[in-house]
DNA sequence: CCTTGGCACTCATATCAGGCGAGTGCCAGC
DNA sequence: GCTGGCACTCGCCTGATATGAGTGCCAAGG
C-alpha cells in the first residue's frame, strides 16, 4: 500500500468534508478528485485510516469524517498555505493604513480577519509588559484625583484614575511629571515602576512616597494587559447545525477574555503560525474548535497575539494564511508608527 | 364585558409566555393566575383581545400569543417595574464601584446588565458632541508625527494620531499645547474647535494654520462617536429555538454599531425608558426583537444612551428596571468624576 | 501484492397513517 | 354576562415501512 496514496484520500476527505459539511463516501471522494482509482482501492485506504485513527464514520454507513488527529496530519502535511489573492492583498492594505491610531488598527485587523476567515477573529492589544514608555502625562481632575497617562511606543495609550490620599499643587505635579518622564522614558514599564521610584528620594516624604506607590501600582496592574478585540461573531451563525456542542461554548468563551488569551496562547516567534485542534486545547468545551494564532509586532517581535477561532471542520489553509497575512501587515504598521 | 379583565388575561398570557415561551390556553391560564372565573370566560376575553389584535394563534388550535401590538399595550399599562432586590442593588453598586476609569465602567456596566437581564447589552459612551474639554495634550512622536490627547469631563479620553506636513520643534509645541489648553478647556467639542482657530493668529503662518486645520479636523472626526460597547452575546445562546429569525440577524446587527446606535435610538430625557418592540424598530431583520434602552449622563443630562436587546419575548418589567437601575448608577458615577 | 467489480448488509432518514390530546368555538342554561 | 358541556380541529407523537447511500468483504484480474 502507497501511504502517498493515503495521505491524498485524508487530504481529499477533509478538503470534501469542510466544503461540504458532511460525510464524505468512497463514490463522492473518487468523482470529486481526480484519484485515478476506484472507490473500492479508497475504501480500503478508508479503512487503513479509519485504523489508525485519522477518520471515523459517524454512523455505521455513513461517509467518513476527520478527527482531530486527520486535521492535525493534513495541517502538518500542508504543502503551502493557499496564497492571498491580489484583491485580498491591497483591501488589507487598503483597510489597514487607513487606521488613524492604535485602537482603529486593532479593530479594523479585527473586523478584516473575519471578513477574510469567515470566522470570530481575535486580536489581542499589544501587551504592556513589553512596550516601552514613551510619554507619562499627569492631569489634576481634582485636588486629590489624577488622571494618569501612559502613553507606549506601540501607540497604546493606558489611562488610569489615581485617588491621592493628600492634595497635590500645579508645582508639585509638574515637578513630579517631568521626574516621571525622565525616569520612565524608554523604558519597559517594569522597570520604569522601578526607576520611578529611585526618582524619588525618601526626603520628599511619607505623602509623596504613597503617592509615587499608588502611581507604581496603576502602572503594574496587568488587569489591561488582558485587552483584546474580538469580531466576527455573526459568522457563527452560519453553522447552526452543532449549535449547542460547538456555538454555544464558543459564544460564552467570546465574553471571556482571559478564556481567550489562554485560547491565543503564547505568541510564537519568528512568525510561527499556531493551529491548536479541537481536543488539542486546554477547554474540553471547546473541544469541536479549532484555533489558529501567530505573535505579531514591529520587527516580528511578538508584542501580542492575533488568530481566529472556529470549528474544527474549518479551512485551514485559508485561514492560516489569512492570518499570516494580517499579523505582517498589522506588524509592518506598528514599524512605522 | 369589562375591560379590566381583558387586560388582566392579556397580562396572563404575556406572563405566562415569556416564562414558558409556550403558547398558553385558556384552560392553563385560569389555573397558574387566580383569575376567579371560567376557562370559558377567558375564551371569550381571549377571542376578544385577538379580534383586536392583542393576540393571535400560531396554529388552529393552539394556545395564544402576543402580537407585538399586545407586548405594546402590556408595556404601556405596566402598573411598575419589578424592583431590583436589595443583593442585586448591592452587586450593581460594589460592581460599578470597582471601576478604576471610564472604560472601565462602561465595561462593567455592560456585563453588569447583561447578567441582570441574560439579554445582549448595549452601552453608548459618552458622546464627545456634549461633553466638555477638561485637557488636550500634544505628545511628539517624531518630529512630524504628533499625537493628539483629549480629555473630556466624562473622564473619555481620545487620542488620534496627527500627521504634520512640517515639523515642529519643542517649544512651538509647548506654545501650541498651552494656547490649546487655555482656547479649548471647558468648551464642547465643537466650540473648542473654533476657538482654537481664533486663538492661533493669522501670522504664524500657513504651515501653523495648516497644522491646526489637521488638528480641528482630528477632534471633530465623529467616527469615535460611535463608539459602544456590547456584551451577553452569550445570552443568545439560551433561546436556540428561533434561530433564523432572531438570533443570526441580531448577531449579525451586534457587529454592525451603526445599526446598533441606531437601534438605541435617540436618548430620551428625563430619565424615562424607551421600549421599542418589534416591527416598530427600523429593522425589518429584527422584527422578532425589542429594545430597552434610556439615557443616562451625570444629573440626567443624558451624554449617551444604554439597554438591552433581545427577543420580542423577554421580560419586559424585569429588564425595564434593570436598565433604569443600571442607568442611575453610572449616571452617579459620572457625577463623581 | 495491489486493485477492482460485485454483492450482501447496515442503518440513518424520509414518508405515511393512525391516534392522542390540547385547545377552541359555540350554545344553552343559569 | 358567566359557565359547563360538547363537538370539532389540527399539530404532533408514534410506529411501521421504504429507500438508498455507503460500507466490508471476497474472489478475480493485472
Amino acid at each position: 500500500m502507497q501511504d502517498d496514496r493515503k495521505i491524498a484520500v485524508l487530504r481529499a476527505i477533509v478538503e470534501d468534508y469542510v466544503a461540504t459539511e458532511e460525510p464524505v463516501g468512497s463514490r463522492a471522494l473518487v468523482e470529486r478528485h481526480g484519484l485515478g482509482v476506484s472507490p473500492a482501492t479508497v475504501r480500503n485506504d478508508m479503512a487503513a485510516l479509519e485504523e489508525e485513527g485519522f477518520i471515523t464514520q459517524p454512523h455505521t454507513s455513513a461517509g467518513r469524517v476527520p478527527t482531530d488527529k486527520g486535521y492535525r496530519l493534513f495541517v502538518d502535511r500542508l504543502t503551502g498555505l493557499k496564497p492571498m489573492s491580489a484583491a485580498e492583498k491591497r483591501a488589507i492594505a487598503t483597510i489597514l493604513d487607513g487606521a488613524v491610531d492604535l485602537d482603529d488598527v486593532v479593530q479594523r485587523s479585527v473586523r478584516l480577519l473575519a471578513q477574510l476567515t469567515r470566522q470570530v477573529a481575535v486580536v489581542q492589544y499589544p501587551t504592556l509588559s513589553r512596550s516601552t514608555v514613551r510619554h507619562v502625562e499627569l492631569v489634576a481632575l481634582t485636588s486629590n484625583r489624577l488622571l494618569l497617562i501612559l502613553i507606549l511606543s506601540t501607540g497604546r495609550v493606558e489611562q488610569r484614575i489615581v485617588e491621592l490620599e493628600k492634595s497635590i499643587d500645579d508645582a508639585e505635579l509638574g515637578d513630579l511629571r517631568s521626574r516621571l518622564n525622565v525616569a520612565a522614558a524608554g523604558k519597559v514599564i517594569a522597570e520604569a515602576a522601578t526607576a520611578l521610584r529611585a526618582a524619588v528620594p525618601e526626603r520628599d516624604g511619607a505623602a509623596m512616597a504613597a503617592l509615587v506607590d499608588t502611581l507604581v501600582e496603576a502602572f503594574s496592574d496587568h488587569r489591561s494587559d488582558e485587552r483584546i478585540a474580538v469580531g466576527g461573531a455573526a459568522n457563527l451563525a452560519r453553522f447552526g447545525e452543532s449549535f449547542d456542542t460547538a456555538v454555544r461554548p464558543l459564544l460564552e468563551a467570546l465574553e471571556e477574555h482571559v478564556v481567550l488569551l489562554k485560547l491565543l496562547g503564547e505568541a510564537h516567534t519568528g512568525g510561527a503560525i499556531t493551529v491548536r485542534i479541537g481536543a488539542e486545547g486546554p477547554y474540553r468545551e471547546l473541544a469541536s474548535t479549532s484555533v489558529i494564532s501567530t505573535g505579531y509586532g514591529p520587527a516580528d517581535e511578538s508584542l501580542a497575539t492575533l488568530g481566529v477561532v472556529g470549528p474544527t471542520r474549518m479551512d485551514y489553509p485559508g485561514s492560516m494564511a489569512a492570518v499570516r497575512a494580517v499579523a505582517r501587515y498589522v506588524s509592518r504598521i506598528l514599524d512605522q508608527a
